[in-house]
DNA sequence: TAATATTTGTACCGATTGGTAAATAAATAA
DNA sequence: TTATTTATTTACCAATCGGTACAAATATTA
């Protein structure tokens, strides 16, 4: 089980970027495990379940709904990943090393410019994808929410803020680099390109077509600082 | 009780932009209501209500919840509101027409240039406004949800298009005034600056300050369209 | 085979959900 | 006063919520 932290301006969370349930201990042949083998396919089950909070949200996904998501009875559920919560994280955990890696990717382009056209590009690719549900699991699944669920919530929000620290970064990155002037404030940057993001998310949920959501992007693209 | 209809591509919703209850039928001295007087301020309620649906969202806000809000009990608040859809929209009627009201009101100035920067400016103080929850109602309270919920997360849906749709046109209004270039399109500007406007409410709503989403909003302005 | 370990299905738990029946209280009208 | 009308209070409803006890089923080990 590979997972790093980060800190919040509040609280620290567990982010799992990478999970391996018992994972071998050096040992080439699997030990084959003792009692009733699984029914399912853990993976299979939590891209069910990623799916049906992408679409729903964190509270408005019903464990009854996702048991018959994944098509295991609630018990196997528990058994498998321990609570609602814990299987949401699991699910995000699949999001973002999955169909969201293409954001963290974006930053390994060679210049600042290119780093937010592929994010915003592929970002409207992504959010209006038919195989998958409109707009960003991490912009919607839990914007509002009951007290109950505000641990969720704060988790979310604490994954907004880091990937966009992560492009402030790049973008300080670029500044030494000389592909982004040196008056440029790479935070101000990172959020401008961050709520452009999530608005498109918002846009995408609203039935906003792909089409349309480049025309929005190539717009916001104008006002990107340069040197020449 | 005075209600407009507009159509979305799918649906028609009421939207309802102001209520009286029981409008004086042109009698001058107020005739006197038969029973037991109200023990509470409807006006007052709906914007306890508001203020609830508002940080928690529909489905995130329970009856027990708002009863506790609004100081009234359970029975009070059905026979005064219907049931908790009925007490969203009349909350909903209030916020567009009360502290959301500046949105519709933007689109007088006398250019487009200063319908989205009156827009998005008094946007970033609306969002990070102390006194209220931070972010936009109509983004925030259904972005997703359960089934059950539907019909609420439809009708926002609707709100966000009309909106749009309201600015779009009057960026029409601004071509045929020579204050937009002819080759301007209007409606891909009124998406634009939806999209920044629901972005800056998911920043809000994650903690985002007055300050930082003033540069979001002056960024975005940059890219806007002129003549000159 | 028997013993052990683990997962499955059924059937259930208390708490909470939105919503309401019915008695009582407070006003006006006669 | 008495009748009528409306609002409030208490107490409750069935349905659903997330979560679990327990026994049957299925595997490995001895």
């Amino acid at each position: 089980m590979v997972q790093y932290y980060f800190l919040s301006v509040i609280n620290t969370y567990k982010i799992m970027v990478s999970t391996e349930k018992n994972a071998t201990p050096s040992a080439k042949t699997a030990p084959k495990p003792r009692g009733r083998p699984l029914a399912f396919n853990q993976d299979e089950a939590l891209d069910a379940a990623l799916n049906v909070f992408w679409s729903r949200g964190y509270e408005g996904t019903s464990m009854a709904e996702l048991t018959e998501a994944l098509g295991i009875n609630k018990p196997s559920i528990y058994a498998a990943f321990g609570n609602k919560e814990e299987l949401f994280r699991r699910a995000l955990g699949r999001y973002v090393t999955g169909p969201a890696a293409f954001v963290a990717a974006a930053k390994k382009q060679a210049t600042a410019r290119q780093v937010v056209e592929s994010f915003l590009l592929q970002a409207v690719d992504f959010f209006t994808n038919k195989d998958t549900p409109n707009g960003c699991l991490i912009v919607q699944a839990a914007l509002t929410c009951g007290q109950s669920s505000s641990a969720i919530q704060q988790e979310l929000m604490a994954y907004r803020k880091h990937f966009e620290a992560g492009f402030a970064q790049r973008f300080e990155q670029a500044k030494a680099d000389g592909d982004l002037p040196q008056q440029a404030d790479a935070k101000k940057l990172a959020k401008y390109i961050a709520t452009i993001h999530q608005g498109m998310s918002v846009q995408a949920s609203t039935g906003a077509t792909r089409e349309e959501l480049l025309g929005v992007a190539e717009m916001a693209l104008k006002s990107w600082p340069t040197n020449f």
